[in-house]
DNA sequence: GTGTACATGTAATCCGTTACATGATTCC
DNA sequence: GGAATCATGTAACGGATTACATGTACAC
């Protein structure tokens, strides 16, 4: 009992899953990888789905989610499916409002190939570069799409307007993608970097 | 022998590691932790004290690396200074040449806690946002004035550029939340979501 | 009959952090 | 006397991935 006094010790994958779990509906581990493919990955790496599986074992484990088993009549195996209980509600909604916010963490790769540039050739950063943009223009348009199919209800207006920052986002992303190859282009013309 | 093959079997804060080494410099793990803080901070997470360390250690038996005491004659304690080998320098050059740019990782915390908006006040969502706009602005003034402390060399030309990519990628962060902190503001006047 | 999507889970492994231990020097 | 910086490392832990195991249904 000692210990049960401190709600937000869980991990922030934890807090990730039972807020996908937090807008009601009953979902079992493989809708929410789906899920959380096409929504957290905007500005929050997507979970492996065994990392989701045993999120929710922790997770009922806190009394925060209940599961049952659904029986496939026909179709596809049995599945089980999870809902967020009352607690974990409180829960949720307490780490949400009080939870110190932790600063975003980038690990960009081709920006640490970019870093190491003395290390390539020049066609070979122009390929990072562009290969880069077009990730960034792909996301980009994935943003958009889902912004269409969403929902016009209350509760998710918030993440459609996280849908909306990835746009931006990823739209600067390739601009700024595209800046640089201007600024690789207008550098002095090879003073010793060949390789 | 047969497993001596794979060059590209490090994990990617090794390279990153072997990357701040290659630009001849011999340095201690201190060193190294202290100019990551302050130059992959900005696109890549910065590895902490006890991982650089060990890195370096996998980097030495690797063959990539090699250290050496130095004796303080006064001052602080001994150091132990790390240099790039020849084998070293080839394996991360055919790293930055050839291995597949692994795609962004982003974790941002911030937009974490917009996305489940439902669960928070409003005026708490737009603390989060402004704390981040500082945040934001803080480290694009950092990679400012980094840029006017850098060195003039051919081979400083590139972290030049990505400390600039740096800047304007801060710039937009701020910009993007200044963004969302008018569409929140021009939300419907809270259909039911008020906690 | 082969591949793909649905569906769940375990085991092994490893990446990376936090906490801890140690100790000298300098500045207040 | 005490805090801060320099400096290196070990131990314990836990977060997260990959690989593996298993099985159904459906489309081509």
């Amino acid at each position: 009992m000692a210990d049960e006094t401190n709600t937000r010790t869980l991990p922030a994958t934890s807090w990730a899953v039972l807020g996908l779990l937090s807008f009601g509906e009953e979902l079992s581990g493989y809708d929410l990888k789906k899920w959380s493919d096409w929504s957290l990955r905007f500005f929050y790496w997507s979970p492996s789905f065994s990392q989701i599986y045993s999120e929710l074992k922790r997770l009922e484990k806190a009394g925060y989610a209940t599961s049952r088993m659904i029986a496939q009549d026909t179709g596809t195996r049995d599945k089980r499916v999870y809902r967020i209980t009352d607690e974990g509600m409180a829960a949720v909604r307490e780490w949400a409002r009080e939870a110190p916010v932790d600063p975003p963490v980038l690990k960009h790769g081709p920006m640490l190939r970019m870093w190491l540039g003395h290390l390539l050739e020049p066609e070979r950063m122009r390929e990072v570069l562009l290969g880069h943009q077009e990730f960034a223009e792909k996301m980009r348009r994935r943003a958009v799409a889902d912004t269409e199919g969403a929902k016009d209800e209350a509760a998710w207006a918030y993440p459609a307007l996280t849908l909306k920052w990835a746009e931006r986002y990823y739209a600067s992303e390739r601009d700024l993608a595209a800046a640089m190859l201007e600024d690789i282009e207008a550098l002095p013309p090879e003073p010793g970097n060949r390789p």
